[in-house]
DNA sequence: TTTGTTATTGCAAATCATTCTCAATAACAT
DNA sequence: ATGTTATTGAGAATGATTTGCAATAACAAA
């Protein structure tokens, strides 16, 4: 992920932009982020960036298909760099942690079921919530 | 679904609260409904409540396990009654129709899943998206 | 490298769904 | 019938997100 990705989805390559596809493409365990969590972590780096700039380029982002939005809680959305590899969630309740899986059970699962029902599956959110190891 | 069941929640038996439960008991193809939608249907019905007390009340049945909440799109909340039997969702997305489903496959696999990545499961959303046959 | 055109930004105001405040009113136990 | 306490309605308040607009930066063409 750089300024060439940028100008692939036909994004011109400014300050902003950079920063923010900075944040989300640190390799880290924190791979989900608020629009306000960008927000406050790059003026901790010093940049000042206005918080409606944040948001739209992370929609723009998402239009892009670079990053993807999540409701995980009815509260405020997070986003994740789209890496291209399909993966479901499970939330800790508690600490907000978040870790990711990959289950072909349960994918094929919804196919069929979809199929079943009569609809022409284009998406799906799998989200479990519990308690981390570290809560319970 | 009636007064009796009000009461047994430790809900006093209101006028608002009859009226509402009402419309989520109706029986119909319809089962989820937006605070603004069931604000809407009352006053279609000649009954004037406050979009307010719409709010509150439908929180307090989601409390006394009266109702249960979804957050289908990251727009507007949905309730739809609890009939005490868990079910999954698929939404049509383009005329937004909501077909239940319950798969035991997708259950199990979701509790292994929890299992193996350390965490206590609490609750789950799967949510289907795609285009039922009508709108295909 | 200068210039012109168009996209992008920052800020504040606007939205939208939802919640809260508070005084008036209705439930219901006694 | 009455007192106590929950409930209601209306509107203000909230919090996340979006939008309008004038100033500014990107970058293609000269």
């Amino acid at each position: 992920m750089d300024n060439t990705d940028l100008k692939d989805v036909g994004l011109k390559v400014t300050e902003p932009r950079i920063k923010i596809l900075k944040i989300l493409d640190k390799d880290s365990d924190i791979k989900h982020f608020s629009a306000e969590k960008i927000f406050n972590t790059l003026l901790a780096d010093g940049d000042v960036i206005g918080l409606a700039t944040v948001y739209r380029v992370l929609t723009q982002f998402e239009e892009a298909g670079l990053v993807i939005r999540h409701n995980f809680d009815s509260e405020n959305a997070v986003f994740e760099l789209n890496n291209n590899s399909h993966h479901d969630h499970i939330v800790c309740m508690k600490c907000g942690k978040v870790d990711e899986f990959f289950d072909s059970v349960v994918e094929k699962r919804q196919q069929d079921i979809a199929k079943d029902l009569g609809y022409q599956l284009t998406d799906h959110h799998l989200n479990l919530y519990g308690l981390c190891l570290a809560c319970q």
